[in-house]
RNA sequence: GGUGGGGUGGCAGAGUGGUCGAAUGCGCCAGACUUGAAAUCUGGUAUGCCCUUUGGGGCAUCGUGAGUUCGAAUCUCACCCCCACCGCCA
């Protein structure tokens, strides 16, 4: 969420870099709505000041003269009784002035709220302007020694690339049809090596966070309530893409939604907290099962281990002060640990600074990152396998997480957040990239503990 | 799932219709005393929003929402959450 006192100021800000992000926003009828309820809630805070007011000064006299009134003979009875309509008459009128200014708000509050959380963070000034993913801009990419992705794969490794999905059949790692049978297109079952190759991978990425890099691995539901999704600025753009758990019509008070990402629960640990100052940064990691619906995917990547409605992911998130070079410096470790441990798996990779176009709602500035995939496409092809986002303050103000700075002032902090490994879809890189020319896949090294001491995956 | 108890400031905990944004204690911050510390004393110590000539002023908030009332932390209803015991269960 934006702050809306930062649109009074700069209107233009935030039209524009909605206009960047290629997103439509009524910011017109935002700005009268947050011009009426401004005004209402003055006339509205003054009566209520001056019903405060009377309270106190003729509210006991009234509790007096009531108490009066049960005891009085008839004949006081007539006067009394005047006496208190009289000192009763303001504050009724006050009441009823009140109850129809509230009512007013309460007719445009719920619009101009639910305008100002569809307003875009606007994106950093030097994110390259876009209209798409096409604009995108590489940043600069890594080969293993030994591979050149610019020349064909089977010139520099003297054999035809399989694709994954001939690798796994053959080496008995995912099996497909039993997936769709039970769930449905863009399911699938990891068997034997395939499941053992899954598990390393990911184990591999949460020890390297924590031993290495000084995360905090953290175990978060996937399962959580709305909030949360609008807390984290999945919602309401996202709303489609999550999986629904409608527990109300089954009675329950709430319905509940399967999280799309470990960023869900990582940042939403904090909601509603003031984090002390010297806590931060906070770097969390997590692994967790991620549901993503993709509608509007349809016919989309339909084979293979590329989108599918089920996987797991290891997530790292940072919540630091609200400094931009800070959250920059960040960025930039984050995304220096994904390379770290692409370059250990010998995955060839580029980075991609997102333009303006192929940003999201809730991200200020983007960079993917692209895993060499050899059997993709004709010919090789970059698929985005990893996403490192920085959120500026939006997502923090949102989930109303907050610290007190060095001067005491109550601040919403920044965050960030970035894939650490996704899998199954990093084992589409991992199988292509290596297979070996008798249609064995070599295990990388640093998997090798966590797959019984194996070197390589061989066809049964 | 059943029964019972309970949600008040950073924490503990009082408060059953007005004088209550809220006693008291602890904690924290500042000052005094002290060579320094401890102890003691004094003062301060929530958040959000609105207005503002930036001094300050106002409104709201006692789990959440609605209601009763001239007036609600206090009464009514619904919901959320927590605790205890019983049942069921990976």
């Amino acid at each position: 969420m934006i702050d809306i006192k930062a649109f009074r100021e700069d209107p233009d800000r935030f039209v524009r870099g909605a206009a960047e992000k290629q997103m439509s926003v009524d910011f017109d009828r935002l700005s009268t709505l947050d011009e009426q309820r401004r005004a209402v809630l003055i006339e509205l805070e003054q009566k209520r000041a001056e019903q405060n007011r009377l309270g106190k000064e003729s509210g006991p006299r009234i509790g007096k003269l009531k108490g009066q009134l049960k005891s009085a003979s008839e004949g006081d009875r007539a006067e009394l009784l005047k006496a208190l309509v009289d000192l009763e008459a303001t504050p009724v009128r006050l009441k009823s002035e009140i109850a129809a200014l509230e009512q007013v708000l309460a007719e445009i509050e719920p619009t101009w709220y639910a305008i100002l959380l569809t307003v875009p963070q606007p994106p950093a000034a030097d994110v390259p302007r876009g209209k798409g993913s096409d604009d995108n801009i590489e940043v600069r990419r890594w080969n293993p020694a030994g591979f050149d992705n610019g020349v064909p794969f089977a010139q520099s490794r003297g054999f035809a690339p399989k694709t994954h999905q001939e690798l796994v059949r053959s080496l008995g790692l995912v099996d497909f049809e039993r997936g769709v049978k039970m769930s449905g297109t863009r399911h699938y079952v990891l068997t034997g090596m395939g499941m053992r190759l899954h598990q390393a991978i990911l184990r591999y990425a949460l020890d390297f966070m924590a031993d290495q890099r000084g995360f905090q691995p953290i175990g978060v539901p996937v399962i959580v309530r709305e909030e949360c999704m609008i807390g984290t600025g999945f919602f309401p753009a996202g709303r489609e893409q999550a999986y629904h758990l409608e527990e109300s019509k089954r009675g329950s008070n709430h319905d509940l939604f399967l999280t799309g990402t470990g960023e869900v629960g990582l940042m939403g640990l904090h909601a509603d907290e003031i984090i002390p100052i010297d806590a931060l940064p906070l770097k969390y990691v997590t692994l967790s099962t991620c549901f993503r619906r993709e509608a509007g995917a349809a016919g989309k990547d339909t084979a293979g281990l590329y989108r599918i409605h089920q996987f797991d992911k290891v997530e790292q998130v940072v919540v630091c002060k609200a400094d931009d070079a800070q959250s920059r410096a960040w960025h930039a470790t984050m995304l220096e640990s994904v390379e770290m441990i692409l370059q250990s798996l010998d995955l060839p990779y580029r980075l991609l600074q997102c333009c303006t176009g192929d940003l999201g709602v809730k991200n200020e500035d983007m960079i993917d990152v692209e895993c060499w995939m050899p059997g993709r496409g004709d010919g090789g092809a970059y698929g985005e396998t990893h996403s490192a986002s920085r959120l500026g303050d939006y997502q923090c103000r949102r989930l109303n997480l907050r610290y007190k700075d060095e001067q005491g002032r109550m601040t919403h902090a920044y965050a960030l957040n970035n894939t650490v490994v996704a899998s199954p879809r990093i084992l589409i890189p991992l199988l292509e990239m290596h297979q070996n020319a008798d249609g064995s896949v070599t295990i990388p090294v640093p998997l090798r503990c966590h797959m019984g001491g194996r070197e390589r995956i061989e066809a049964r």
